[in-house]
RNA sequence: CGGGGCGUAGCUUAGCCUGGUAGAGCGCUCGGUUUGGGACCGAGAGGUCGGAGGUUCAAAUCCUCUCGCCCCGACCA
């Protein structure tokens, strides 16, 4: 390919909508142009990249007995209907009419297209398992569509679904293609790791998420490389050093703390206490609803210690084993407004706190945080405006309702499964793999017959890559600041030759010969034979971010040698000409092993 | 859906408050010089100022409505 009939639209300043790295540089080097909200073209660049992870995709596919398929994003409402999802899926459902006004919808996943075909033309258990897949385009009209193509409305989806006859067999095609999502992360180049992950509209037993630690994710995960634990914060537990509360549990006492109002300022307060020696009272409402909409408010405390922060998902998680009622489901949980606290209290936030003996309506659930079990001699507030407890010991000034995990995780704290320590991040979801059990084959009535000839539900699993998210994920990993650094198995092309000077005939004839050279050698190479100064020519392909480029100006021909080029390392190597085409191929050949071989 | 911001040439933007000829840099075209990290000189092309309505002698500028995009939150297989 010649750079100057490749379309390569660069642009030397910043994209003003851009705001995350991969989507900045998408648009600067010349691989996306925007259509509309979370709706991109993507120019040739990005789909060489695109197709290249494709084929990555399809080769572990293919090892674990994969076969390709290719069905239909537009989809008859009937079929969704039928698997009850079409209400499920509510607004997040791009929808539309024919011309006879029947109703259908664009596909967002494909799990009652796959289940149709299955039992339709499935019948018998000898045909099983079967692992079906396709690569298709997504629609799914996002709430709030951003980050270039980390979050969009229209996306490239790779979709698994196995088929089993039984539990252990739905387990063994699971295992596979988990094996093979790592194989296939791997070979990109993106560091990731495995957490356990809720089912939500999905169903099913179990899924695994897989994430790529990068600060444009939307998630936060912790997770340790010791032993792979790792888990969204919504759930990672962890542990934390014990807190020496003293030898004996001290008279409980009440004094004055004019002033204070949160714990730092109890912290530096005269007598007051350390914040690990705190704890910190939080008035919550939990919100719950019936099938007709109608709601109920529980109000409830949650207590923490003084230094730990609060999970929105724990607290909810709590609350609604705790104040579900008849008919009433848990819904959302609130910090209570000021007023609310007053009415429950009598105090005001800061002078909070849950003993018992202080406490205006002792019907009160109180959930607390297992980190403050057993704790004695602490303080908190006396629901008494600037006035706080010591010696408060938990198990007999406090009557709690429920223990639960209530604090989220931090950096650095003991892994819980092993002696190592978390790590902590925002992290991007590029993989989600499910054990869907019978959900979609009993909702379907998807049977064969099995050994005995009766009539069995397919047990099923559905296995997701988003494509678009391995190529931003890459560059979110890999770039600097002059621009992408590809990993090379999915860079749009391995190398790229620059003559500095195409106006310098024997420059040009240099590189005409190593770029036809490179062609027969097998390797994936664009010419720049651009007449642009080499300034521009050098910076656009450190942006494009090839791995490798050869460069041949004027001097070190003279001496018969190019430049060998390393993007990452950013550094050259003096070649003689007669030799660079093979070291080009074998320096290739040897970066493309060691991702391709690696995980 | 709540909060905030922004729509002016292909890109980045000034002008808007205080109404009066729409400007710059980059990019693009032509000619020349130049060639190892986004050159220089000269000449040029390119704008319904997101759209509609209103106020006014006069609207990019003020008012109303509307569409679109970005960010935060809610939401999110």
């Amino acid at each position: 390919m010649r750079w100057s009939n490749f379309f390569i639209p660069t642009l030397r300043e910043e994209p003003a909508d851009a705001e995350v790295i991969s989507h900045k540089l998408l648009l600067r080097a010349g691989f996306v142009r925007q259509l509309g909200a979370g709706i991109y073209s993507y120019l040739p660049l990005a789909q060489r990249s695109v197709l290249k992870i494709c084929e990555i995709i399809r080769q572990e596919m293919s090892a674990i007995g994969g076969q390709e398929f290719f069905l239909p994003a537009l989809h008859p409402a009937e079929i969704w209907q039928e698997s009850g999802r079409w209400t499920v899926m509510g607004d997040n459902m791009f929808r539309l009419k024919d011309r006879k006004g029947s109703d259908y919808c664009l596909g967002m996943t494909h799990e009652e297209i796959f289940t149709d075909l299955a039992r339709r033309e499935l019948r018998s258990y000898k045909q099983l398992p079967q692992v079906w897949y396709q690569i298709q385009t997504k629609f799914r009209d996002e709430p709030r569509p951003k980050s270039g193509l980390l979050r969009v409305r229209q996306f490239t989806m790779k979709d698994a679904y196995t088929f089993d006859i039984d539990f252990a067999g739905l387990d063994k095609s699971f295992d596979d293609q988990r094996a093979a999502y790592c194989k296939v992360y791997s070979r990109c180049g993106l560091d990731f790791v495995i957490v356990d992950a809720d089912t939500g509209a999905m169903g099913g037993s179990a899924s695994n998420e897989f994430m790529v630690y990068t600060n444009a994710g939307e998630d936060l995960v912790a997770s340790c490389a010791a032993c792979g634990y790792a888990a969204n914060t919504e759930k990672a537990t962890s542990r934390i050093p014990a807190v020496d509360d003293g030898s004996e549990a001290l008279v409980i006492e009440k004094f004055p703390t004019p002033g204070v109002r949160t714990i730092d300022d109890l912290v530096t307060f005269e007598g007051g206490a350390a914040a690990n020696k705190q704890i910190k009272t939080l008035v919550y409402v939990a919100v719950a609803e019936n099938a007709k909409g109608e709601a109920q408010t529980t109000p409830f405390l949650a207590l923490l210690r003084g230094d730990h922060p609060l999970s929105d998902a724990k607290v909810l998680n709590a609350a609604a084993k705790l104040c579900n009622k008849e008919g009433f489901e848990v819904s959302a949980v609130r910090p209570a407004h000021p007023e609310e606290i007053h009415d429950l209290m009598n105090a005001h936030a800061g002078s909070l706190g849950a003993v018992s003996a202080a406490l205006k309506n002792a019907k009160l659930f109180i959930i607390a945080d297992e980190a403050l079990r057993g704790r004695f001699n602490m303080t908190t507030g006396a629901n008494d405006d600037d006035h706080h407890f010591r010696n408060v010991s938990i198990e007999r000034d406090i009557k709690v309702t429920a223990w639960a995990e209530l604090r989220t995780v931090a950096e650095g704290e003991g892994c819980p499964n092993c002696e190592a320590n978390l790590r902590l991040g925002k992290a991007l979801e590029v993989g989600h793999i499910f054990k869907l059990g019978l959900k979609y084959s009993k909702a379907l009535n998807a049977t064969v017959l099995n050994a005995d000839g009766k009539p069995t539900p397919l047990v099923m699993g559905s296995y997701g890559i988003g494509v678009e998210r391995i190529l931003a994920a890459a560059i979110e990993l890999h770039h600097d600041e002059a621009g992408i650094q590809f990993p090379i198995t999915i860079a749009p092309f391995q190398i790229v030759v620059t003559p500095l000077n195409v106006k310098d005939a024997e420059l040009k004839a240099a590189g005409e010969s190593i770029y036809s050279e490179l062609l027969k050698a097998g390797v994936d190479v664009l010419y720049d034979d651009r007449d642009e100064r080499p300034g521009v020519k050098l910076n656009d392909a450190d942006l494009v971010g090839f791995p490798f480029q050869i460069r041949i100006g004027a001097k070190k021909f003279k001496e018969g040698k190019a430049e060998f080029y390393d993007r990452v390392t950013r550094q050259s190597e003096d070649v003689p000409l007669s030799e660079i085409v093979a070291l080009a191929a074998a320096r290739i050949q040897q970066a493309m092993q060691s991702l391709n071989q690696a995980g």
